[in-house]
RNA sequence: GGCCCUAUCGUCUAACGGCUAGGACGUAUCCUUCUCAAGGAUAAAAUCAGAGUCCGAUUCUCUGUAGGGUCACCA
C-alpha cells in the first residue's frame, strides 16, 4: 500500500506580527513536512475583515523568511491549490455550503445578533455553557445570503478522537453546537473555511495550539456531515508567557518575532529555541541546525505541557550558534556595527566572546567600552587604585613596564610578548596586580577590561608606550 | 459554572513499573594571568498532596489541589 504524501500546513490570520507561538506552530509543521519529504503550505486565513491588520500579510512572510521556515505552496510562490488566500477562494465555501444545505446540515439562522447575545447572557446568568442549538429553529427557511449559515450538527454525542500528540482525547456533547458556517457578510468562519481549504489542499496533519481541543468535535461532526475523513491532528502544548502562567498572547507582551530579529538574534538560533520548547530529541543534544532538527523531530516527542518562554536560555542558545559562524560570517556580522576606527581584525574575538547576540555590540558601544582601543582615555584616579598599592608606587611599575616593553621590537610586540615582559616583572611582585592593574587602567581607563596583553598588541607598540606615559603624567 | 488539557530542580526537559531521579540554561564556589569575558572543575537545586494496585510507582487508577484552555457572525 502507498503510503499517503504528508502535507502539512501553517493557516495564521493576518491580525498582526507573530510571536513565538504562531512560529513554534508554523516550525513543527514545517519539520514534519520536511521530514517525511512531504508538503508544506502557508494559507493565509483572512475572513475577518474587521480585525484585519494592514501589513500583517507580509509581515508574516517576512518572519517565515528570515526563519528559514519556506513553504512548499502559498502566497508569492503559488501552487497547485491557488489561491492561498481565503478571502479569495469564497466560492468554494459557497460550493460546500450549498452541499451541506442539500443534505440538510445547513440552515439559515432566523435570529439577529441581538437575539442570540440574549440567548447567550442568559447561559452565562445560569452558569451553563452556551449552546445555539437549544434555540434552533423548528423550521429553516431558504437561505438568501443575508442571514448566517448555521451547521446543523447531524448528532448530538460525545466524540472521542486520537491525537497524535496527547493521545487519546474526548468531549462531551455541549462541544458540539450549529456553529456558524458562513458569516453575514458573506465570510466564511474558520470553523468551515479551514476545514473545506484542509480537505481541497489534501492536508494530512494539523498541527495547532491547544485552545483548539474543545473545538474538534465541531470540525469532526462537520467531517461527518460531509462524509468526509478528518486529518490527523496533533495538538501542541501551549507556551506560557514570562510569568509561568498565562498563555502567551500578544496582549500581555509577546514580542513580534522580527523583534528578535533586530535584536540581532540568528534565525538558526530561534528556531533551535523554539523547536527545544515543548519537544526534545530524545538525547542530549541542545545544539541545532535546521537540517538537523529535520531530521530529529518526530511529533512523538512533543511534550504535553506548557512551556515558559526564557530569554537566558535562547541566549545562550544563539552564543552557540555565533560560535559555529566562519571566521568571515562572523567578521562581517560584527563589522557591521562597529564604527570604521574600531573595524579592526583582532578585535573580533574581543568581541564575540563578549555578547550573546549582536544587539549586545550597540550596547558596547553606547558604553563606550571599546572606545579605548581608538582613544586616548581619560584617567579617573578612583578607578586606579589596587587594593594598597601608593600611588608612586604604581608609578613606579608603570615606569618598569614601559622599559621592559621598549625592549621589544615593534614588529616582535604581540600579545605572547608583552604578556612574557609584563609577567616576568609581576611575579617578582608580591601581588602580580600591582602591575597588570595599572597597565590595563593605563591602557584602557577602565575598571573592566579585556587583558592589557591583547589590547596592547592591538594598540601597538608606540600607543602602548604612550599611554602608559601619559598614565605616569595624570596620575 | 459545564466540558477539556496539564502537573519532575527557579526555567527547558530525560527516565520499558526497577541503579544514588540524568542532562541543559541560570545561580554559587574554585582554578586558569589584576578586572571583565571565554574556558575548565565542583556544588546547591525537583517527582503538587493523599489514597489505591503492585514485591516495587515519577510512571498505572481514583480523589483533592493548583495552573491552563474553551463555551463568538475571532481565528
Amino acid at each position: 500500500m502507498e503510503e499517503k504524501k504528508v502535507v502539512t500546513r501553517f493557516a495564521p490570520s493576518p491580525t498582526g506580527f507573530m510571536h513565538v507561538g504562531g512560529v513554534r506552530t508554523a516550525l513543527y509543521a514545517y519539520l514534519w513536512a520536511k521530514k517525511n519529504k512531504g508538503t508544506f503550505i502557508l494559507r493565509i486565513e483572512d475572513t475577518d475583515k474587521e480585525r484585519e491588520v494592514e501589513g500583517s500579510i507580509n509581515h508574516i512572510i517576512e518572519s517565515l523568511k528570515w526563519l528559514g521556515i519556506n513553504w512548499d505552496e502559498g502566497p508569492n510562490i503559488g501552487g497547485s491549490h491557488t489561491p492561498y488566500l481565503q478571502s479569495e477562494r469564497l466560492d468554494l465555501y459557497k460550493k460546500y455550503a450549498q452541499i451541506l444545505i442539500d443534505k440538510g446540515f445547513a440552515y439559515p439562522d432566523p435570529y439577529t445578533e441581538e437575539e442570540v447575545g440574549v440567548f447567550r447572557d442568559r447561559a452565562e446568568l445560569e452558569k451553563k455553557p452556551f449552546l445555539y442549538r437549544e434555540h434552533r429553529p423548528e423550521t429553516f427557511g431558504i437561505w438568501d445570503f443575508t442571514k448566517p449559515l448555521r451547521f446543523k450538527t447531524p448528532e448530538i454525542k460525545s466524540y472521542k478522537w486520537n491525537d497524535l500528540v496527547y493521545g487519546d482525547l474526548s468531549a462531551g456533547p455541549e462541544a458540539l453546537d450549529d456553529f456558524i458556517l458562513i458569516k453575514s457578510d458573506g465570510y466564511p468562519t474558520y470553523n468551515f473555511a479551514h476545514i473545506v481549504d484542509d480537505i481541497e489542499m489534501s492536508v494530512t496533519h494539523v498541527m495547532r495550539g491547544q485552545e483548539f481541543i474543545s473545538s474538534v468535535p465541531k470540525f469532526l461532526s462537520l467531517y461527518d456531515a460531509l462524509g468526509i475523513k478528518p486529518p490527523l491532528y496533533a495538538t501542541l502544548p501551549p507556551i506560557m508567557g514570562p510569568d509561568g502562567k498565562k498563555k502567551l498572547g500578544k496582549r500581555d507582551g509577546a514580542k513580534d518575532v522580527l523583534e528578535y530579529r533586530n535584536e540581532g538574534y540568528l534565525a538558526e538560533a530561534m528556531v533551535n529555541f523554539l523547536a527545544l520548547l515543548g519537544w526534545n530529541p530524545g538525547d542530549d543534544r541542545e545544539i541545532f541546525t535546521m537540517g538537523e532538527l529535520i531530521d530529529a523531530f518526530d511529533i512523538s516527542r512533543i511534550g504535553h505541557s506548557g512551556a515558559q518562554m526564557n530569554d537566558e536560555k535562547l541566549d545562550w542558545i544563539n552564543k552557540e550558534h555565533i560560535k559555529k559562524l566562519s571566521e568571515n560570517e562572523l567578521k562581517n556580522k560584527i563589522f557591521e556595527y562597529l564604527p570604521k576606527e574600531l573595524k579592526i581584525d583582532k578585535i573580533i574575538p574581543i568581541i564575540s566572546e563578549r555578547i550573546s547576540k549582536w544587539g549586545d555590540i550597540k550596547e558596547m558601544l553606547e558604553r563606550r567600552e571599546l572606545d579605548f582601543f581608538y582613544k586616548q582615555p581619560k584617567y579617573e584616579k578612583e578607578k586606579l587604585i589596587y587594593k594598597n598599592t601608593g600611588l608612586e608606587k604604581i608609578s613606579e611599575n608603570l615606569f618598569k613596564a614601559m622599559s621592559e616593553l621598549k625592549k621589544i621590537d615593534e614588529k616582535n610586540f604581540s600579545m605572547e610578548n608583552v604578556k612574557n615582559a609584563l609577567m616576568q616583572i609581576a611575579n617578582a611582585l608580591e601581588n602580580r596586580g600591582e602591575i597588570l592593574h595599572p597597565v590595563r587602567f593605563a591602557l584602557s581607563g577602565l575598571d573592566k577590561s579585556p587583558d592589557p596583553f591583547v589590547i596592547a598588541e592591538i594598540l601597538g607598540k608606540n600607543e602602548t608606550l604612550s599611554r602608559l606615559q601619559k598614565a605616569i603624567e595624570n596620575i
